[in-house]
DNA sequence: GGTAAAGTTGACCATTCGGTCAATTCAGGT
DNA sequence: ACCTGAATTGACCGAATGGTCAACTTTACC
């Protein structure tokens, strides 16, 4: 009757301490969280029902509100779950290597992204659509400063004349654009191309061709003075 | 009593017949239609509420269903309506014309169509994202042919050496995306750009720098032989 | 100006929603 | 075996939802 509605899995401390297994709670949660990411990716904040991320949760709607204290307590753990995968890749771009190799390689790390977690890019893309309410604060703050960040470098590279004379931000947000719309746009794309197994054939197309017309057309080259670089 | 919920306004034919003035009833259904594409977009069909569609329509929500015999209906009505954007928009890429013109053309028609309907673009957006219940029969009829018969001249383009060897339905995700992500994703554009006119500042570099990036990347040449096209 | 249909409105209804709660079961520690 | 708190469950509540309706006002035509 006390560690109800916290935050923080009940008595989480002591069996992280003693094992490292699960527990049952913790188990709960995660189950929760995942069942939250399909429904909320795919109706949305307002059109998501709690009964619904019950049912594919498999348990009654009363244990959902037992480890969420509410709707939108379990919304935003879920897209802060989100956001810290999108800053995960985001992370870095190796800007001391060759320009072309370490643009290919954010776009191959991004492209790997929506693929394995399509639903985490839906609902992303759901919250920025829907005016992005919740994460306004996060891409005006952290993003943006990110954006400059790798911007400046990206500037360098075309002074070098390594780069296409593009402004950074636009070039992000191409990148942003096409990974993303494997995920966000699969039943679009799932349609028109009619493909059996989406997840393989549209994904391995993808990695080869568009990357390639990615990387031309932000007209990336290898700098000549410099080798390979980590990770 | 008699025309309540018919899919044409009442009496339309008389009052077309003699005059072109719209008729009131005629005004209040364009009204409910864009206010419903507004609410849709941002929040999704089961998100939306037929009282906020009614109160950014300036009526009570009597009213509006008064117009359309449901919920869904009004929905069915706003998702034709977007499509049909879509499709004009689609309608001619001048095939015969040199490639980088073409494509050029088309891409410029397409960033227009998201600068002028942004809500058009983020409703169909939250249609695809939400799995296309609705278009999905479109998407994998109309569309998909669609596709095919432009990727045929793709193919002949790339064969020709006037275009990069890319499987031509993945240009076209390409395309779309970049373009539509200027629509769909301003929330996050105008966060990390920061721009105090987005219409004005966003657009305007878009639509030079992108569009080239876009096509410098789809490896489109001009075709030495031909010279210019119609529409 | 009379009339009949079109249009408007707020009250109303049944259902569903998010959220609460008391009762019960389960798991671990002694 | 017993106890204690975590976990589970379905019944329940008030509010909100999509939709209906009857009364009323406006409009167009004779």
């Amino acid at each position: 009757m006390e560690a109800r509605h916290a935050n923080e899995p009940a008595r989480l401390d002591r069996i992280e301490t003693i094992t490292s297994n699960p527990g049952v709670g913790e188990r709960q949660r995660e189950r929760i969280i995942r069942a939250a990411t399909v429904v909320f990716s795919r109706k949305g904040y307002d059109g998501a029902r709690v009964e619904a991320i019950a049912r594919k949760a498999g348990m009654p709607k009363g244990n959902v509100l037992y480890y969420f204290k509410s709707k939108k307590a379990l919304y935003r753990v879920v897209i802060k779950q989100v956001l810290s995968l999108w800053l995960e890749a985001l992370g870095n771009v190796a800007v001391d290597g060759n320009p072309e190799a370490a643009i290919r390689q954010y776009v191959n790390r991004k492209l790997a992204l929506s693929r394995n977690h399509p639903e985490a890019s839906r609902l992303f893309a759901m919250e920025v659509i829907s005016g992005a309410p919740i994460i306004n604060d996060h891409l005006s703050g952290e993003l943006r400063r990110w954006v400059e960040e790798k911007g400046r470098v990206f500037k360098k590279w075309q002074e070098e004349g390594l780069m296409a004379k593009i402004d950074p931000a636009h070039a992000f947000f191409m990148i942003w654009a096409v990974t993303q719309t494997y995920a966000d746009f699969e039943a679009q794309i799932q349609a028109v191309t009619g493909a059996k197994d989406y997840d393989q054939e549209i994904y391995s197309d993808a990695a080869g061709e568009v990357v390639d017309a990615l990387v031309r057309g932000l007209g990336l080259k290898r700098d000549q003075g410099s080798s390979l670089q980590s990770t």
